[in-house]
DNA sequence: TATTAGAATGACACCGTTGTCAATGCACGG
DNA sequence: CCGTGCATTGACAACGGTGTCATTCTAATA
């Protein structure tokens, strides 16, 4: 019995005849063998890892969920997950540089990263697999996964028109995220269905981060004609804007509608619960893996984008407008 | 210039010339040589990574604390971190094979996986270095970080005994973790050193999670003689209790003082804002991650325990009883 | 039965470092 | 000037698998 062969029965190779590959197996478990990944990776080139890549700060409930569902994926298939936090705005040298220092065998971009040239290009230089999930721009030149983000804020939208609002505000995200644009797009789109006007005043700037949605909210409290419903583009930023109308002596839900956007835990722990738009964050994450893997093992030769639809989750802090 | 004297350059061996290196360490910079880590691991037994093992579920932001103080400490080491979700109450095996698998030099065990006599003993068993993170026992048999759990939770019952509060409950925490008992103790303490009884109905379950906070609060409210005060051991908890006290029309502050554990954001998320205790969980990583690496590295022959102060933070969700 | 293609297995070099130990260089004392 | 001892460098064999190609089986075909 040659290693040669163990090795092939690792690997699932073909052309090993069922009764050895039953006994190399055997002996495995007996043995508690595990193969030395140094060593697979030294002469076969390649680690069996990947690497999943994402800016601090960052809501990091997202990033939890994201993980949840790239490390499923590595499990089944053996190979490891390294977590790579980057600082906001990486130099492209910076992602080279990990690649090159972990020999990952791919790459896994959350928004924002793989939206800047800089760094598509690098990988692509470079030969490095990736896949990008939730891009702004979904380039046929690679891989990306994402929510439906257009879809979901149109319905969310929806449900506030249904429910008599007509001076909805809307926070806006993370420039520098795609999901902003398309988020603030489907609302403004749903307007303009229902011939409403979009008022400028009411689209305000945030970041993401409760802070951010805090401060837009006051803005927008402050407004001489005050929105009846304000949608922020994700939960922290929602949570900010109900603690602005707290803070402001405005009663939720009764004289102030809040939406979110993501269905993270915050949405439940806001009082009242947050309507929010739920996208499967975990199922893109884990499709995405499963892309980069395919791409990896060559089984895969054209590039797609594939897209996830959002399901409206209506809670207690949107209700019907009164009066 | 044989590649031997390369590999000393690299590793900071000593006796290398001062010119031998400064050559070396400029042609690395030219060609942008990056050690290989398959080959280093293969000769060196040792893979230069370290893996973080915590189970989920688990309040993230705490996780992302101690990735970001362990992680730190890792870049500047140059080891890689692997992150690791176990299952809840993970069977030794599973522990011994991730490392079988991975190869990683050590790992960091956050509570309360390293306090099952199983996994510690299984770990020494082998050799692999490791340090426990929160522990309930401090056993000198390991290394260990922790903050001074006892104390912070003696000056959290001080502040509300201060307001005037006499009928203070508490929601513990998952009783696995050593967190609970310790910050239960500081409690009763408290209350003991100002000769007040403890309640037994004022000290309830819980698990650490939003839900088992609202749960708990929930059963407190409903006593016929209502708690003034709620502690809850972490601020998750804390805010399932502002919910709960929201859905029983309860004014906060005014008629229920709450006060969580962590300063984790959610304390700032909530209204009011949460009077918590705030530990510094990526101080406590990092001295983990530093002991760690010393452990591995056979620069530290004795075992410790580290412990970390913890501080009061005051916001709005307490406030004096009144009447 | 001999032939032969394809399946199954094995031999062996090699992946890129580190550990070991030998060889060389150098400074210093006698 | 030579010997001695330490500092410095290099040669070479691992480390534990995989890739390649040769070899051996096996079973179907002539």
């Amino acid at each position: 019995m040659s290693i040669k062969t163990v090795s092939r029965v690792v690997n699932r190779e073909a052309n090993v005849r069922p009764e050895t590959r039953a006994r190399v197996e055997s002996a495995i478990r007996d043995l508690d063998f595990e193969p030395n990944p140094a060593a697979r990776g030294l002469a076969g080139r390649r680690t069996f890892s990947i690497g999943l890549l994402y800016e601090i700060p960052h809501e990091f409930s997202y990033i939890q969920q994201l993980l949840e569902g790239v490390f499923a994926v590595c499990e089944t298939h053996g190979y490891t997950l390294l977590l790579r936090p980057v600082s906001e705005e990486p130099a492209a040298a910076d992602i080279v540089r990990f690649i090159a220092q972990t020999r990952v065998d791919g790459v896994v971009l959350t928004a924002p990263i793989g939206d800047r040239r800089e760094i598509t290009d690098a990988l692509r230089t470079r030969n490095t697999p990736f896949v990008q999930i939730s891009p702004g721009i979904a380039d046929a030149r690679w891989t990306s996964v994402g929510p439906d983000d257009f879809a979901g804020s149109r319905t969310l939208t929806e449900h506030l028109l249904g429910l008599g609002h007509r001076r909805i505000a809307f926070i806006k995200g993370d420039p520098r995220h795609g999901a902003t644009e398309q988020r603030l797009s489907g609302h403004t789109e749903s307007l303009r269905e229902h011939a409403i006007g979009v008022d400028p005043a009411l689209i305000v700037p945030g970041r993401f981060d409760f802070e951010s949605g805090k401060i837009a909210a006051q803005r927008l409290l402050a407004l001489r004609e005050r929105p009846t419903a304000i949608i922020a583009s994700n939960d922290d930023m929602a949570a900010g804007v109900i603690v602005a109308a707290r803070e402001a002596g405005i009663a939720l839900p009764d004289d102030l509608s809040v939406a979110g956007f993501d269905d993270s835990p915050t949405a439940l722990h806001t009082w009242p619960p947050l309507t929010t738009v739920r996208q499967p964050t975990a199922d893109i994450a884990s499709l995405a893996a499963v892309l980069l893997l395919e791409w990896i093992r060559g089984d895969r030769r054209s590039h797609t984008r594939e897209t996830f639809d959002c399901r409206l989750i209506v809670r207690q802090s949107t209700t019907a407008l009164t009066g």
